[in-house]
DNA sequence: TACCTCTGCTAAACCGGTTTAGTGTACCGG
DNA sequence: CCGGTACACTAAACCGGTTTAGCAGAGGTA
């Protein structure tokens, strides 16, 4: 009636559970005949192993989990995701490891971990000083992070961001853009935005190379950077342009440091009934698919998504099956800019002493970052 | 040294391993100051219960299993995935479910579910006479299906295709259009496509209705339909172009059977010159995000995508919960056409009685439907 | 004959928890 | 003083496999 169990097999069989084991796992420990037998009586009673208890004598789940900041709903929203599974997928359906996704569970990283069937993570946009992550290193899980400058001595896989952003910056100032704003992106729920580490800190730095200003300068009479931030969904980038245009006083160009948020950006700016790039330039980053479908085609830095995926699965294999603990270096995998039709010179060059306020208030919250979700303290 | 488990902190704290376990789970039971040490003990030594240990015990996995008929990659190229994976997540993040993408093993579904660390499987894009799902149903795992008739007595979700799929012909035939072509996606890799079963049959027919045309016909002296098939993939769309295109007699419009093949065959159309949608009208099917990206933004079927992952995840985790296999009904989802900029009056009318061939051969194949992956006999 | 090796199989330990069925004690009411 | 009950905790069974160590018998060798 139940679920026929190993040791029925072996009883029906006349062999022991050993016998039925090495049936299906080390067929050559096996006379071929007895093996036969086995496997015919184990197909009749319809029997199967099961998978957990497999799992709990192997001593290993053979999944890893990919840990996101947000949660399942917010963070699919962003097409970087789904380019990004598709790499790691590349690596891991080969190797017949399963993918989980890991959200945070009420608002915890640190729980959500705790009670993950994986043997390994790959860490998503989580800032490295996070607090609850110390309590993920704790776990004892092999880990690869994903664009931080280093995490414990985990594999660390990154994009040359500053490189990327000062490309940008230098195109947008190459066509006479002086009066810029800049979208950042909260990497994670409760820690909206960091101007001032991590990956945010780095496209800024190279962004303000970029218009030839000094480290934590936004403006110097000439240029002038206007720094806002966003939630990282087609929402995120309607507000933000919202709250650009709230002003009165729109920028002539905006780098949003997602192309997903540069879509929502670009399609409040054409319902607005601006013409782009004439009236506003756009320019994104990640280079996702949809970054050549949109009207205009968006301008924006490449990072090879898929191929940070494919080496993220692979460090953390390689981590889970050496267990030799020999530190993991960073690899930072190279940005460049995609010039496509969503920049274009401003169409009246603005006196650059057209301007009178020198320091704008650098930092301002266009939306709600998460979708509700507090963190743990 | 090794990593402590329950009987360790039970020692120390000099209570049972019961006690231990009560602690974590079951506090109630446990004396308030007696509870406290035992986990003031457990954080000393680092101890975390084993995630697979306590999954056997407790008989579930509290994961399920979203199982696709492509490789992670493949089926990640469609953004209509990400959006249902949105839906289900939308449910399982809450209840504390993890979502396990479930890809064949070498090609065969069967085998990646038995292996599968799942408590039940949702399933996608499979032809429910699909031979491996029979030893699937065998299982006896829990289970929903997506976009089909009927699968055993499990649960079903699916859309009204043929209501979808004739508006949006009924649309082009208003326009004027009489000659046309549809794109038909392969559902699963080792069965390219089937015109006379499941989804594209459904839609086949709500097309001929919209047209006017008998079931099964596909030409009737004035409006002409020519049917092709290709993979569900921006490249897929592409192809789809090409072929259409390399008869040198492109139709005026094209209904693409998913929304990510009519982006790529918009794109291909474009970059070969045509000005959409005045020289070739395209409509999709799905209304993923994208299709209000793109230029011209896509006419297409909307489909209410994360609501019914949303149901599914719902439905099986009822069926999970309860056990009781009462039969789960078949629950049909609305479809409605949108209505945006893809579509237009063909430039000339052709003239009906112009075509000379009135039969063309029903079946082309644009493009390899898999990347590489064969099913098992 | 004694010893060794190889094949084919098994007993029992092990993976690390949860849960059932109690046990012993204290307290209560009658 | 006795029976009943609640409380706090435990012993042992259980989940269902894998794996280690070892045994029996056949065959080969000196």
């Amino acid at each position: 009636m139940a679920r026929p169990r190993i040791a029925d097999v072996a009883e029906r069989a006349g062999v022991s559970k050993t016998a039925v084991s090495f049936a299906f796992n080390q067929p050559e420990h096996l006379n071929e005949t007895t093996r036969e037998r086995i496997l015919l009586i184990a197909e009749e009673l319809g029997y199967r192993p099961s998978p957990i208890a497999r799992r709990l004598a192997r001593q290993r789940t053979d999944q890893i989990g990919l840990v996101v900041p947000q949660s399942t709903h917010d963070i699919f929203a962003n097409p970087f995701l789904p380019e990004l599974v598709r790499g790691i997928g590349d690596v891991c359906d080969g190797e017949g490891i399963a993918v989980v996704i890991v959200p945070p569970v009420r608002g915890s990283i640190a729980r959500s971990v705790e009670g993950a069937l994986v043997d390994g993570l790959i860490l998503l946009g989580l800032p490295s000083d996070h607090p609850e992550l110390i309590k993920v290193q704790r776990g004892g899980l092999p880990v690869v992070a994903l664009d931080v400058e280093a995490f414990g001595n985990a594999a660390v896989i990154a994009v040359d961001d500053s490189a990327g952003a000062e490309q940008a910056a230098r195109h947008l100032a190459e066509l006479g853009h002086r009066d810029v704003a800049v979208v950042l992106i909260a990497a994670h729920v409760d820690s909206p935005v960091d101007e001032h580490a991590g990956m945010s800190a780095r496209r800024l730095a190279g962004i303000r190379t970029g218009f030839g200003l000094a480290p934590d300068q936004d403006s110097d009479g000439t240029t002038t950077l206007r720094v806002v931030s966003t939630s990282v969904s087609e929402e995120g980038g309607r507000a933000a342009f919202e709250m650009l245009a709230a002003d009165g006083r729109l920028p002539t160009a905006v780098m949003a440091m997602s192309d997903i948020t540069a879509i929502g950006l670009i399609a409040a700016a054409t319902d607005a009934g601006l013409r782009l790039p004439d009236e506003l330039s756009v320019t994104g980053f990640d280079d996702i698919p949809a970054a050549g479908w949109i009207q205009p085609r968006l301008t924006t830095v490449h990072q090879p998504i898929r191929e940070k995926g494919r080496l993220a699965a692979t460090r953390l294999i390689e981590a889970i099956r050496e267990k030799g603990d020999r530190r993991a270096g960073t690899q930072i995998l190279p940005t460049r800019l995609v010039v496509r039709a969503s920049t274009a010179p401003p169409r009246s060059h603005p006196a650059p002493e057209r301007r009178t306020q020198t320091n704008p208030p650098p930092i301002r919250i266009a939306a709600p970052v998460g979708a509700g979700g507090d963190a743990a303290p």
